[in-house]
DNA sequence: TCTCCAATTTAGAATTGTTCCAAATACAGT
DNA sequence: ACTGTATTTGGAACAATTCTAAATTGGAGA
């Protein structure tokens, strides 16, 4: 992604531009690995762990990005929400597929219809794994 | 619950009826109450915590329970999932409501599609907060 | 019912992901 | 360019969770 792009985005969340969200932003926008803060540190040598830390939090609170906290291995992972999606997860393997193949908006109404709460977003996680033969493709 | 429908769960799932075991289960399948490990643990003080945290590993992995991780307070909090369910929560105050007014079949046909898997669960979450006023009520 | 042993429990130590600190730096508006 | 505030930083501190190894226990089989 362009550094004006970048920029323009961190300001629309009213995000100052340092280079290090820059960078941190780029990353997550650009590889969906969905990275832990100590793989983007790795990656990103140059920030320090702690702005790591720091600059998630911000991207977290502005919806930015999200976490994803269910791979069993204690640690937040982390993943830009540029579009809204889902994960589809293979729990066996902790692969994660993003997909957004699916309309949220009658699940929204439903919570509207239990709670009467405006609803601004979600989290989704599917899990599955791949099948072992081919039997039911007859 | 009586004993009995804690042992058969229990065995359905084949889990050991320890003590321990019973009345963590208990716990969880009567308070639903999204309870952290250290919370069980102060209610059940005769449990150590080591044994809590034992005991919800096993109940997790058996697909009894399941973990919400997104109460932004950096712990684990454990939810009775005998009855599958999504959840909306309010992240201002940490509300969590259960609701089971929705078809997940057609999200698991969409993640079925995407990636040709066997689906066998979800962890939803919807975010929220009360309207400030009644306006659009009219 | 009794025995036996693998599974479970336990207290406390150890680990480790994350947060905190206070000094140095850098962004952005003027 | 200047200034004030937000951000960054390395390292110390913290706290949730896991580990350890010894003691206990549930339950399958005799």
């Amino acid at each position: 992604m362009t550094e004006q792009n970048l920029r323009g985005i961190l300001a629309e969340h009213g995000l100052k531009a340092t280079s290090q969200r820059l960078k941190i932003l780029d990353y997550l926008a650009t590889n969906h690995t969905h990275p832990t803060a100590e793989m983007i540190h790795k990656d990103l040598p140059m920030i320090s762990l702690a702005t790591v830390y720091n600059t998630l939090e911000h991207l977290v609170k502005s919806g930015l990005v999200i976490t994803i906290d269910q791979l069993d291995d204690g640690k937040h992972h982390y993943d830009y929400y540029g579009e809204p999606h889902y994960h589809i997860i293979n729990p066996e393997t902790n692969e994660i597929i993003d997909a957004n193949n699916f309309d949220m908006r009658p699940l929204f109404e439903a919570a509207r219809e239990i709670t009467g709460w405006n609803i601004s977003g979600y989290h989704i996680e599917v899990y599955g794994h791949p099948q072992d033969n081919k039997k039911d493709e007859a």
